[in-house]
DNA sequence: CACTTGATGGTATGTTTGTACCATAAAAAC
DNA sequence: GTTTTTATGGTACAAACATACCATCAAGTG
């Protein structure tokens, strides 16, 4: 076994085995033992290939950041079909809002990095900025389009939309996270939402079901979760 | 010195530590010693009126529970003097949006709470579900007031906006703790979008500066961070 | 005045953590 | 074929932590 072996690998396969333990114990109980057991090597070999946890930290961050905008790169890619305005923004939108196991662990592991980032100086979070930033000039670009298009009230402030729908779809999911809303009555949400934005259009399905995204409600009723009565939340679905 | 004492008054000493230590530490460094020092006792003392750290952490975190609601209620309180919605509304969602030292420690622990309580057990975060549940019920009755007063689009629907309203406000928060916006622009936002919300009411100010806030922006120009140019964000503000 | 009880300080203890050190087997280089 | 890297394991160690234990001093209580 004892061969010549590719870092990158090595190093990328360590960082997942955090990226697991973070995502079920918590990042603040991610230890250099927890992350040796997860990735089934000695601790020796974490420290071989990160020096000190600080830098194993950081990488992970580093990897959290990339793989970020591969995600949303993602989204765009999938729903670059259509070309309408709307639904690109809605999957992009969508991306925050976790729905398997797999998104729910790494958008809980990149909250978590992003709170701790606040008070600890080591993580002075430059990677988790600039992608917000970068998504909500993106948005800005597709919502001037779709006002001169005409799909949108001509008096919308693009720049102040794209920064409420940012901070919307980033609210959402953490609700999610926190187990207050289940990932469909989020979805739901701001499909209704993006109704009341582009009136007229309507969201070409996605294969999503939850039938509240219908524009407008058709007048009244506004189907799915219904009028003024309770939504249906959830207390922690945790298993 | 050795008297009898107040309990009560010590233990929220204590907690009022704990939160001091948590927002320039952050909660994950929060240790009895350093609590002990922040509320200038022994450690010894922490130990008497907490048994153990487990049940420290659980008071601190009723207490921010507690407090929430406080902030909550004294925001209604103070607008309500002006009957308009809208106003209450405004002030109840710009809770969220931390702008002194005061609710910006007292915003980072309760997100840092929040997010912990997502992976550790013994936080079964409870209160943290009850209070944004009860502000989504106080914000439906609210809303459907002001949609049956003709104040808004007769086809809103009330739940599904107070869902937005909640994410957005707290996606603001969020993103100023984060330092990605400063706490004037989240407001502006804020403003713009319940201009949105109610079309034709204007904000009855509220001694805030951001002139950004008039209901629709006078046709076309939108005042303060201007039309589709880059808002002016912030690459963390910490001292 | 005896004495019990509440409030506090100091210190010891066992565990966990990050990291440094020592060892070694296999490959690569010469 | 020797020597030098490269990759790995094991273990040792100092620091920090939560907590348990021991001691004490001042009030109330009888």
């Amino acid at each position: 076994m004892p061969k010549l072996v590719d870092h990158e690998e090595r190093r990328a396969h360590i960082i997942d085995a955090l990226l697991r333990s973070a995502a079920d114990s918590g990042l603040h109980a991610v230890t250099m033992r927890s992350v040796a057991v997860e990735a089934g090597v000695s601790v020796r070999l974490v420290q071989y290939y990160f020096d000190t946890k600080e830098q194993l930290l950081l990488a992970a961050m580093a990897r959290l950041a990339v793989r970020m905008g591969e995600r949303i790169r993602d989204r765009v890619r999938t729903a670059g079909s259509s070309t309408a305005p709307r639904d690109i923004i809605a999957a992009v939108l969508l991306e925050a809002v976790p729905t398997d196991e797999e998104s729910r662990t790494f958008h809980l592991v990149y909250t978590e990095y992003a709170v701790l980032s606040v008070t600890d100086p080591a993580l002075a979070g430059q990677s988790f900025l600039s992608a917000p930033n970068e998504m909500e000039d993106f948005l800005v670009g597709l919502l001037t389009a779709a006002r001169q298009a005409g799909d949108t009230d001509p008096r919308m402030d693009a720049r102040q939309e794209a920064v409420v729908l940012l901070a919307a779809s980033a609210g959402l999911g953490l609700s999610v996270l926190l187990g207050q809303r289940t990932a469909q009555d989020a979805a739901a949400v701001l499909h209704y939402h993006l109704g009341r934005l582009f009136p007229g259009s309507r969201a070409s399905d996605g294969s999503d079901s939850s039938g509240a995204s219908d524009g407008f409600g058709g007048s009244g009723g506004s189907g799915g979760s219904g009028g003024d009565g309770k939504s249906s939340r959830v207390h922690r679905p945790r298993p």
